[in-house]
DNA sequence: TGATAAGAAGAGAACGTTCTCATAGTCCTG
DNA sequence: CAGGACTATGAGAACGTTCTCTTCTTATCA
């Protein structure tokens, strides 16, 4: 433990070695040498203890084997699953993850693409919650590979994935309406937000696409994604509109939504069915269980960090933007009515 | 943007302000200098678009001015609480956060602590999930000061942040014993896990230290802390015992439980009080509302950052321990029968 | 056997900071 | 005005690697 009172490095390996410290590199950093020489450097290596300094080496190489991972809120599990996705593909390729939450400011996320001119790492990968000029600026000038996963305009040079949660809007839709629903509420985040802006949009897209008649939806923002929020704009969209489905533009809304509905003595789903988006964990242990409109967090987050790696192996490749599907999950919270009091509705699967 | 091909570093930035570098770093880091000088190095750092090399600062300086924060899934809510915690000190302190999630791997974690030779952190919170010999070797060896969230055996030199689980189960099944419940469940999750074992020795004591006859209490333990362990186990459980209360080990293990009692037609709380335990966000978005013991991550996470800071600040500091107390939240799952029919959660199925 | 190629090992220069130490300049005091 | 204390600045050595280049050894072939 105490061998030594001095930390072991490299020059003191290839002295106890007996050979340059070139050589004492090579041999630890994979290069070819004779087996006696590999043999004599990593015996001495062993006996020591050593271990590379990471700073010493991020410095000479250009290169920290750090991603990063920024996003509004690292609480919220829609991130926690795409943080699953990164790590699945950067741990393996020998890189570290830093994590850092933004809150919901986009001065902090513009100051964290700035700040990669500080090289702490190789390359980020970040969820802007709202996609501003100086944002779309800074990501121009950005000095370390970034992958961006939400939508971001025609012609912008970072690398992007998304997904079309307009599509998962209307899938959604298009299923209450196959399964009999006709007074169609939404319950969205807010509509000064990305997401929050295409959501709204598809879901009106969706209802005039249907042969509704006038009257037979309405909609409610909440300040923002959260629990709390939902319970508000549940609240108030309940208190002037009597739907039959509910779409919303979060799990966490859905959740305050299935709340108020309870509250006010309406079954879900045999008064009320009701579809959140983001399949997140939680959706499969509610009770009932919600239907959601899954994003494949894991499979973006996954997709993010591929982009990334690849990214920093060619930086000159041009542009490259993934798409991935919304997939409609349909749980307890949104079956038929008809069936609602004819089998054991609340254990179908 | 492509001002110039090469990125300024502080001897560009020195030359420019026709200062030598010595000044410059000393005007960039806070040190003292003449106005004037103050005011050169500043315009030539702003024009030139300056910012300084993480590597080098840390070679030079000794510190990386990050710290990671390893746990078994960073899925898990109470972690991500945790998480949340620690960043509320790091990140004002100027810490950046790095994540890593060991798998139930003990081998990994191990391999963790020792990595922390490479010097890629200036320090590790770390929650374990079985305190192995090898990770208290690893500990003891340990080349960065470490904090362990959870429980440590007497006489660790590594600085500590507990909570009395045990205790959290007192209180909980003392709750239940006083609303009248008289036949107790524990869906426990694997008792070869420390927080495993001490919540079954804790329920154990609770039941003979009350007045109970025998054989109105029985216990099962989940393969993991997992919502689908969780459904097996519950579902073993109620397979042979009829409890008109269930403590768990958990939230997800609560979730399960309430799942399966939905499926056997019991109801939440009229027929069997649950609690959980973590107290997690889906706990307060269940329906019925989750009644759940808060080990308090969030307060565990920022003691452990505030600890390390200090440790980093004194090393020579002997060990120390910090014990939050746990704190039962009470909410649908476990209210009184009596009233079980007058509110709203009557009708949770 | 000598010329040439190929491969192994070493010397030493970076990488971009911080920080110690020396020097030069300024101000005060007697 | 001399001497000392103090402050501002600069020169240059670290920090621990990696990597290029040079040198030396050894094998191969005509």
């Amino acid at each position: 433990m105490s061998r030594s009172a001095t930390r072991p490095t490299l020059v003191t390996v290839a002295r106890l070695a007996g050979v340059s410290v070139a050589s004492a590199s090579r041999v630890l950093t994979g290069g070819t040498a004779t087996p006696e020489m590999d043999r004599r450097v990593r015996v001495a290596a062993r006996q020591l203890g050593y271990a590379p300094d990471a700073a010493a080496r991020s410095l000479r190489a250009g290169r920290t084997q750090q991603l990063a991972f920024a996003v509004a809120d690292v609480g919220n599990p829609t991130y926690v699953a795409m943080m699953r996705g990164i790590e699945s593909i950067a741990k393996p390729a020998g890189y570290r993850l830093l994590v850092r939450s933004t809150g919901s400011d986009p001065a902090d996320e513009v100051s964290l693409v700035q700040s990669l001119a500080r090289r702490y790492v190789d390359g980020l990968i970040i969820c802007p919650i709202r996609v501003t000029h100086e944002l779309l600026r800074a990501l121009a000038a950005a000095a370390a590979p970034v992958v961006v996963v939400g939508n971001l305009p025609e012609g912008s040079l970072a690398d992007n994935v998304r997904t079309d949660s307009g599509l998962g809007v209307r899938l959604a839709v298009e299923h209450l309406l196959a399964t009999g629903r006709r007074a169609l509420g939404l319950v969205n985040g807010p509509p000064d937000t990305s997401p929050g802006a295409r959501r709204l949009a598809a879901f009106d897209a969706a209802v005039r696409a249907s042969a509704l008649p006038a009257g037979s939806s309405a909609r409610e923002c909440a300040g923002d994604f959260t629990y709390r929020a939902g319970l508000a704009a549940a609240g108030a969209l309940l208190s002037r509109f009597r739907p039959d489905a509910v779409m919303c533009g979060n799990d966490l809304l859905a959740f305050a939504v299935i709340r108020k509905l309870a509250e006010l003595r309406l079954s879900v789903p045999g008064d009320v069915a009701v579809v959140g988006m983001d399949d997140t964990e939680p959706a499969q242990m509610h009770l009932p269980s919600l239907s959601s409109v899954s994003l494949e967090s894991a499979i973006r987050g996954s997709l993010a960090a591929r982009l990334l790696l690849e990214r920093l192996a060619g930086p000159d490749l041009p542009p490259r933007r993934e798409t991935v599907l919304p997939r409609l999950v349909i749980r307890e919270s949104s079956q038929p009515r008809p069936q609602a009091a004819a089998a054991a509705d609340g254990r179908p699967q």
